[in-house]
DNA sequence: CGCATCATGTAATTGGTTACATGATTAA
DNA sequence: TTAATCATGTAACCAATTACATGATGCG
């Protein structure tokens, strides 16, 4: 269900855009609130056209198609807005690894948690620099909730890693 | 292999358990970070058996099957830790509300986002209460780290959304 | 001409959910 | 005795990844 969410709002957000075009937004624009490979979104583009809440223009060189959201397909993410009750399912290979880190030696502990406080702080550079950029987005206001939000958990978890690094540090190093 | 992964860390911080009693820690327990029903869980044990990563012992009462952890399944889990790069594979239903919350109206998603916050709370102060009372784990240090992440991204996400809906408040006032 | 990129698709497999199915034990 | 809980499994289905497959266009 969420990803014909997700590209029922990329092309709310972007207009009229081909699968590959939109395979494009998954990967630069909304990675980090959904992902997809084009060996879905195609298939899943023409179910959604088959149902009526996609237009289809077979126009363009190289068999180029352009989706563009109906009436039907807005009402369709307007209702999930507003009428479905967010699932709070929960994967997170990062939570799972902070379950796990008394597995592991309180020394390899510090040495993974200070790597990956690295990443996250290279992530939230590149994050920051989009959000000083011009949108990509034709319509206003996309990208910049789910932006700030990014933002927001990138440093939270940079931070929770340094700091827990600290911890182990100092805790081990009292025996 | 992640599912493996979580299975083989709550045998270590448990000790020996039936697949029941794993459904039951990842209901209670790992939510957070993990999710998982008996449909997948029991499957999974038995071809960790047969691939030698825990032992299995039918003892118990009503065919209940008792399952330990071997050497192998201690060195795989220690593998995972240590040399699989965390991926930053990510899907987030509420990271894709924010993104299309300018999709409907200001008043319809300043609700939207205090319904959250309420919701999130609720969860805070459920989080906090586990953190208060005595671990259900046998060895020590398991799910300290996870629920400490935990408490700070609920709380973080809190604090978006009853700040996002501030904002969008002030904003939509000035129309 | 040759390489990068544009562009669309399908097939096989894995991961995960929902529903179906069954039966033993315990406590009120 | 009967309802709750303990306990294990399978089947059908949906979601997602990886790999396979093909061809057109544009640029250097």
């Amino acid at each position: 269900m969420s990803l014909r969410i997700a590209l029922l709002g990329l092309l709310t957000a972007a207009g009229p855009s081909s699968g590959y075009d939109l395979t494009k937004l998954f990967e630069s624009s909304i990675s980090n609130a959904w992902q997809a490979r084009h060996s879905q979104i195609y298939p899943e583009l023409n179910k959604m056209a088959a149902e009526g809440l996609v237009t289809v223009e077979e126009a363009g060189p190289r068999g180029r198609k352009s989706y563009a959201i109906t009436k039907e397909g807005s009402a369709e993410l307007r209702a999930w807005m507003l009428d479905e009750q967010p699932s709070r399912m929960h994967r997170s290979e990062t939570a799972l690894r902070a379950f796990l880190l008394p597995t592991i030696e309180p020394h390899e502990a510090v040495a993974l948690l200070r790597g990956q406080a690295e990443v996250l702080a290279a992530k939230m550079a590149e994050l920051e620099a989009i959000r000083a950029k011009a949108s990509v987005w034709r319509k206003p206001g996309f990208g910049r909730y789910a932006l700030d939000l990014g933002i927001r958990q990138t440093r939270l978890l940079h931070d929770w890693a340094e700091e827990t690094a600290a911890e182990i540090e100092k805790s081990a190093g009292q025996d």
